[in-house]
DNA sequence: TCTAGGATCGGCT
DNA sequence: GCCGATCCTAGAT
């Protein structure tokens, strides 16, 4: 279980170290846990990129202004939702954006979400497709992940992310974002089993 | 009010 | 690899 001050770091600092824990998602069907793979990294009022850049607060960004450990949900396109965490503190709105995960435990609940004709690779490997697999919504933005109890939450089971298992690459889907879409602020965890160079 | 555009996904070529 | 779906959000009028 993470605590408050796990999120009230630098914003790259939580990303690089959310790398690999587990994100459990207690629902009236069933609980979930996916272990999380991708994330990226938004730093808030001087990244372009970032809902809150230039110091922008609207009624959708609200979450991301508050204190840290607390889940920014937002709606991307008009159909997808996208979860992110809250990091750093209150008057700095920055958040890590969960892109992607594998699922460790209630895959037969996410295949029920995601349709039957989804592969068990692309059940939750992306920020929309992990969201309507642990049915995460709009309704779940401002909910605090720290409390024992939440039904959403992220926890460390140990598991230890060498830096030579880290992947930095550029952000996805931000080219209006100039420059800043370049920023190697997306950060994958690739399993030992998966790395053959060294 | 009105309008433009988007931190994606899945189907099709 | 390309493209359309789909509707909320933010900023402009």
């Amino acid at each position: 279980m993470l605590a408050r001050n796990f999120y009230q770091r630098t914003t790259e600092l939580v990303a690089r170290d959310l790398l690999g824990k587990l994100l459990v998602r207690n629902h009236a069907n069933g609980d979930v846990v996916l272990r999380l793979t991708e994330v990226e990294a938004y730093l808030g009022i001087d990244d372009p990129a970032c809902h809150t850049y230039g110091g922008r607060r609207t009624p959708r960004t609200e979450t991301m202004w508050d204190e840290a450990g607390y889940a920014y949900v937002y709606l991307v396109y008009g159909l997808h939702s996208c979860l992110n965490v809250v990091t750093v503190g209150p008057g700095r709105p920055e958040a890590v954006l969960i892109r992607g995960g594998v699922v460790e435990a209630g895959s037969d609940l996410v295949r029920a979400r995601r349709g039957p004709r989804v592969g068990e690779r692309s059940l939750t490997d992306g920020p929309g497709k992990l969201c309507q697999g642990l049915a995460i919504s709009r309704s779940d933005d401002g909910v605090d992940l720290c409390p024992l109890d939440s039904a959403l939450r992220i926890c460390d089971d140990g598991l230890e992310v060498r830096e030579n298992q880290v992947q930095r690459l550029p952000r996805v889907g931000v080219d209006y974002a100039g420059e800043a879409a370049s920023w190697p602020l997306r950060l994958a965890y690739i399993p030992s089993e998966l790395i053959t160079a060294r």
